[in-house]
DNA sequence: CAACGAATAT
DNA sequence: CATATTCGTT
């Protein structure tokens, strides 16, 4: 049946299906689909298309991204060829035979779609969701079961992605340490960097993408992100809780392991002093993560592990931001002192390992006490580019960020790729986050994470860098750049702890737009959505430094390569690891 | 039979 | 790639 060959551009060369050729060609008489500019479409689309979509939609934009904001984002487009009476005329005859009609436009999951489909996958919690309640939660009209099922194989797929990075991480960082890096460490120095950690890893994890996915996704959340965003760090928290609150609010709260509720996430947002809502949802991503973190010793080693991983984790240019937004959180819960106090020893002594680890296999400076999360990077970065570079003085090297920055960008571009690399781990299984026990740290983390990350289409590549360092030799110079970016956003993050958002605001001007790049990450397809990209530097502009870094970082060194297997010590790992 | 979820097709 | 559809299970 199928043989036929289709005139049109692409499907010149495709077969397709009398079926297809039937939808086509009815579009193409009923609506008299004039071939003119878009022909060259995808005459596979245009029937799949409701055509008044089509015509009101311009191809790619169209597509998911704007409709959100516009308001509605386009769920589905149901009407399309139903309305239309193209095929619904003859309908009844076809309805049997005739597939054309009944041709549903493909659903597009836009940003609105998937938010909801996230929180409602977050109600029902990750065991439980199954494209039945889902979309029943999700209540969208023309959404079907099938598709619900389509995208939440997706979904968990993605998920486990991000899980099988985040463990493969964990080990790494184990390796490298030798030491557990959860296991033990360091209490108190750990305290407040784990808190920090953890706030920020929690904020982080969830935020960021949060952040790049809200605001694509809700416009009012930008708005409000925006505002916070005048606090460098705090901003961060604050962006990230926004964008949950606006997105999930209700997703993450889900449920919260029955371990203590963490206060991390209150410090910081005490410290903040943001919003309200911001708090709130700060608070309650942070429990959560707290909770999760405190929980289990393991699952404080997952965390950090899955932070980090997250952060370090090539796959995700999202993952990265959010990293590096972690990184900063940290600082600010840092400040944060009360929080520490009720928080177990255990999980700060876990940020602290982790921590502590990087930093002694770094000779580098230890940033400082607080910047712990940090340093870790930092250490990460040196002993990366390591060999050759050997103690980077650098701490203090805001000049070149700019370039940096750069170098991330182009980097990240090619980063996307990694993720595919990324091996699952045997534990995979286990739902999705293997990592030690805290199972509602592995909910809430591949939750977040996976909401944010998920959607997150970077387009970093888009940028061209001819600068990038495709090579090994390159390499080197690229580390150094990143070391020196690193320590440049390692020194940001101290001063912010110190000072505040202001500083960083400061430092990272240029990072800004760099980061907006980033930032369009997020929604390659919807242009429209770039209302995102303001706020998101200004959010992010702290953190900008961490993801170009890491995401140079890990981009180089998965290009370069090879290296990494080796020791353990591979660049990518120790990013990983002290990320 | 309905719903799942993995696999596969488009 | 992102979705849709198919297919084998449960």
């Amino acid at each position: 049946m199928k043989g036929i060959t289709h005139g049109a551009c692409d499907y010149l060369l495709k077969p397709v299906r009398i079926e297809e050729l039937r939808n086509i060609w009815q579009h193409v008489v009923r609506r008299k689909f004039s071939i003119r500019d878009r022909a060259n479409l995808d005459i596979y689309e245009e029937c799949n298309k409701p055509p008044d979509v089509d015509s009101d939609h311009v191809h790619g934009h169209t597509t998911c991204g704007s409709p959100d904001q516009s308001g509605r984002p386009i769920r589905k487009r149901k009407e399309c060829c139903s309305e239309e009476e193209d095929e619904g005329e003859e309908g009844n005859t076809q309805e049997i035979d005739d597939p054309s009609a009944p041709k549903r436009p493909r659903v597009v999951w836009s940003v609105e779609l998937h938010r909801k489909f996230v929180t409602a996958v977050n109600q029902l919690g990750i065991d439980k969701a199954v494209p039945k309640r889902i979309l029943e939660l999700m209540n969208v009209e023309k959404l079907t079961r099938e598709n619900v099922a389509s995208h939440l194989q997706k979904y968990r797929l993605y998920l486990k992605r991000l899980s099988a990075v985040a463990s493969q991480q964990v080990s790494v960082v184990a390796a490298l340490g030798g030491r557990d890096p959860f296991l033990h460490m360091g209490a108190f120095e750990g305290l407040q960097g784990y808190q920090a950690f953890t706030s920020a890893a929690a904020l982080s994890s969830f935020t960021p993408h949060g952040l790049l996915n809200s605001p694509g996704n809700n416009p009012g959340a930008f708005g409000t992100q925006q505002v916070y965003a005048s606090k460098s760090i705090q901003t961060v928290s604050g962006n990230h809780t926004f964008n949950h609150s606006i997105c999930d609010a209700n997703k993450y709260h889900l449920r919260s392991p029955g371990n203590q509720q963490g206060n991390l996430g209150q410090g910081l947002p005490t410290s903040l002093g943001q919003t309200q809502m911001q708090q709130k949802w700060i608070h309650e991503e942070a429990d959560d993560l707290s909770t999760i973190l405190s929980g289990n010793g393991l699952a404080n080693g997952g965390m950090s592990a899955t932070l980090q991983s997250v952060t370090s984790s090539p796959l995700l240019p999202q993952e990265l931001v959010e990293c590096t937004q972690v990184k900063i959180a940290s600082q600010p819960s840092i400040l944060t002192p009360s929080v520490s106090s009720e928080h177990p020893e255990g999980s700060v002594g876990v940020s602290s390992s982790l921590l502590d680890s990087c930093v002694s296999q770094q000779s580098t400076i230890p940033l400082s006490g607080f910047s712990a999360s940090e340093l870790p990077i930092h250490a990460s970065f040196h002993n990366s580019c390591a060999s050759g570079l050997g103690g980077t003085s650098s701490v203090s090297t805001p000049a070149h960020r700019s370039n940096d920055l750069m170098v991330a960008r182009d980097t990240k571009a090619g980063a996307s790729s990694f993720g595919s690399t990324i091996l699952l781990p045997p534990d995979t299984e286990q739902k999705y986050l293997n990592f030690g026990g805290g199972n509602s740290f592995k909910q809430k983390l591949s939750e977040r994470i996976a909401d944010n990350v998920f959607n997150s289409k970077f387009v970093w590549s888009s940028a061209p860098s001819s600068q990038l360092p495709s090579n090994i030799g390159a390499h080197h110079s690229m580390c150094q750049r990143w070391s020196s970016s690193s320590s440049n956003s390692s020194n940001i993050g101290v001063r912010m702890i110190g000072q505040t958002s202001s500083t960083v605001s400061t430092a990272a001007p240029q990072m800004k737009s760099d980061f907006l790049i980033a930032g369009d990450m997020l929604m390659p397809k919807n242009a429209s959505d770039l209302s995102i990209p303001k706020l998101q530097s200004e959010l992010s502009s702290s953190s900008c430094s961490f993801d170009g870094l890491l995401n140079s970082i890990i981009k180089v060194e998965k290009d370069d390569v090879s290296f990494n297997n080796d020791l353990g010590c591979g660049d990518f790992y120790s990013l990983g690891a002290c990320i």
